[in-house]
DNA sequence: GATGTAAATCGTAATCATTCTGAATTGGAG
DNA sequence: CTCCAATTCAGAATGATTACGATTTACATC
């Protein structure tokens, strides 16, 4: 995802442009890690000293629901990043130190469907925790 | 994991033997659902009304960390269960609707340990989410 | 460019899960 | 039975997230 096609995906769903939401978008857009609501107040905070929480999540929720931005729990909080590039589906090595993520491919699903008959899934989740290089 | 087991390990680490604590291992002994520390402590007010978060949590802690409780996120909540009885590493899904657990044994990890050169690998979360066939 | 309006933001309080604290209670070793 | 550390209680504190009324802003339309 780049801040062209975000702003396109914002714009046919009627959002408005802001300069919070840009600079929101930016920052996701020129870092690959993972960044808690907390974090991105903390950048904002240096441009708009009163951002408040509502603006932070509600912007939050507003990327993740249209695709922009992807998800993740860890260690009980809420984690964000810009959605991949790539179109197929997968899955990440998410680095415990930095927030990195490393795209995997290979996905398990794909050799349990039939496993599983009268269960029905609906979604899944499968990530991979440790150290990247960079950070050894 | 059994109740005998389970006491074992506390009696071995040092651990008393509690009514409350008793009265929490029994209710996972009988029951293969995930559950939140809020949906323990309804339960347990019934017979002990002046319960108290501390107890429930601190002891969701210790069973966790001796391994007599599994415990995982969903939906921003830690759920837990039993451990399971089979000795192998195995992975869930998970019924969203009744929380119960069937056992996964396939494991994605063996597939692409290799093709992580560099990457120090801790931890994998894999985990699939939908409707049992009794929830359906 | 001025105006109207719904969307967005602000400032702050409320909520929810979880952790902490200090006092009171209890299991079980001796 | 006595004693002491472990456990529990009661309630406050914390930290993430959500909610809300008041204010401001983007932008469509004139």
């Amino acid at each position: 995802m780049n801040l062209e096609k975000a702003w396109k995906l914002l714009k046919n769903n009627g959002f408005k442009e802001t300069e919070k939401r840009d600079r929101i978008l930016r920052q996701f857009s020129g870092n690959d890690k993972y960044l808690t609501a907390r974090d991105l107040l903390d950048v904002l905070q240096k441009d708009y000293p009163g951002i408040s929480y509502d603006t932070v999540y509600r912007n939050l929720a507003t990327f993740t629901g249209l695709g922009i931005l992807e998800e993740t729990e860890l260690s009980g909080e809420r984690h964000f990043r810009m959605q991949c590039e790539s179109a197929e589906h997968h899955h990440h090595f998410i680095c415990t130190d930095c927030g990195k993520a490393k795209e995997i491919l290979l996905c398990p699903m794909e050799m349990l469907t039939e496993s599983l008959p009268a269960y029905k899934v609906e979604s899944h989740k499968f990530e991979i925790y440790g150290t990247c290089p960079e950070c050894q």
